[in-house]
DNA sequence: GCTCAATGTTAATTTAATGTTAAGAAAATT
DNA sequence: AATTTTCTTAACATTAAATTAACATTGAGC
């Protein structure tokens, strides 16, 4: 499961934050000063980094700084949240070794995009864990793994239980199923979900995936 | 009645999203230019705005700033059309001021699925939350949750469910609920509505649902 | 307290949606 | 090109869900 930590002095911030990124089922962990902020990276290992460039105890450039300063932190990604049009911060944060940047007022959907979007870049994106079902959707080894076990998937299965997957419980409808792991305007038989399904629930094992009959399917996460 | 604003420069997406609203019971109003798009706004004042993104005039983005622009304008559900794969202008969109966007081709489905999920999240239609009866009707897990069990409701005593605790203590008639749950020219036996609620009362334990002989039914909510 | 239309109840029935299978197209691999 | 894997289709089976129909009960208005 991907975690993130928000390093902020505004709690408002934080929060909106908090709820964005928790409601797409990242991990948020949170620190009001660079200070804290700091050693929480150093305690959770998130794998991105929000990071405010104005702060009271420690200007956000500079905690930046300090986080790459240690190799181990390579990884890691690093987000500024600047002010508008401080367009200094930016570079600065950018020099700094931050990876982009987000303007306040910060807008959900559109940090979001630029979150996924990172993850993304860095190949991190959709190696979700759904921890009590033990199952791991690995995406980088197109892979998913069952108590350690390696199961290969084919693509469009694969692709069919990350989408699941990416949203435990919640149903999916036919028609996004279709168009997510298929394609916009690609049209295929009534019955291709269905085998695509079946083969699942035989690699799988368990009944991980339910039907909802009228409306689509879902991933149960016990 | 909720009202939709196409702005749209090509005449056939125009019809198609007509067409399918209107099936939907939605009044539906267009404009070809960003323009005509901006003077209905005003004059209209429709509760959702699907605006392409290209458009000869006026830029799609443009038009959407200048309508978030009026702070009277800031309920107003916008919804882009993006060409496929236009990363940027998704982005760019949701930056000036939009809600979501539809990439094209537009498959009506699928559009209409997202027009109810705006008009849904900004608690237009189907609220769905009851809080002092304790009962929470869940659309994107289609489950209804009683004091954390989770009920299981097909589909039709799901939909009727939603219908009458969208607004508690409102009456609704059979005539509109049939007309709602069922469709337009759907034709059912006198009991059929009868057999979904006895179902729902079952299921659902308590007397959530009351009958208004002559007329129709309600949710109450305590 | 009758009456009758409206609603409740039940179980059988019908329908629509999904499950299953195997065969053969398509894509990848070799 | 040959082989293997993956994907799709089509025919049929199965099941959940929706509907009906027959009969029971209720309650508003007389």
């Amino acid at each position: 499961m991907l975690s993130i930590l928000i390093i902020d002095d505004e709690d408002d911030i934080r929060n909106i934050l908090r709820y964005s990124l928790e409601k797409e089922g990242y991990i948020v962990h949170e620190a009001s000063t660079g200070k804290e902020g700091l050693r929480q990276v150093e305690i959770n290992r998130p794998d991105v980094v929000v990071l405010d460039v104005m702060m009271p105890d420690m200007d956000g450039i500079e905690v930046c700084e300090n986080i790459r300063r240690n190799p181990d932190n390579n990884d890691m990604i690093i987000c500024m949240l600047t002010a508008r049009n401080e367009d200094y911060s930016q570079i600065a944060g950018l020099e700094a070794g931050a990876d982009d940047y987000v303007s306040k007022p910060v807008k959900p959907k559109v940090f979001l995009s630029k979150i996924k979007a990172l993850l993304r870049r860095k190949g991190l994106v959709f190696s979700l864990k759904n921890t009590t079902s033990g199952l791991i959707v690995n995406r980088d080894k197109y892979v998913v793994e069952k108590d350690g076990e390696v199961i290969h998937l084919p693509r469009k299965e694969f692709e069919l239980l990350a989408l699941l997957a990416s949203k435990p419980n919640n149903v999916f409808e036919r028609d996004v199923i279709l168009e997510t792991v298929w394609g916009k305007d690609i049209v295929v038989g009534d019955r291709t979900i269905d085998v695509h399904v079946r083969k699942l629930r035989e690699k799988l094992g368990a009944d991980y995936i339910i039907t909802v009959k009228g409306i689509g399917y879902k991933f149960v996460d016990m």
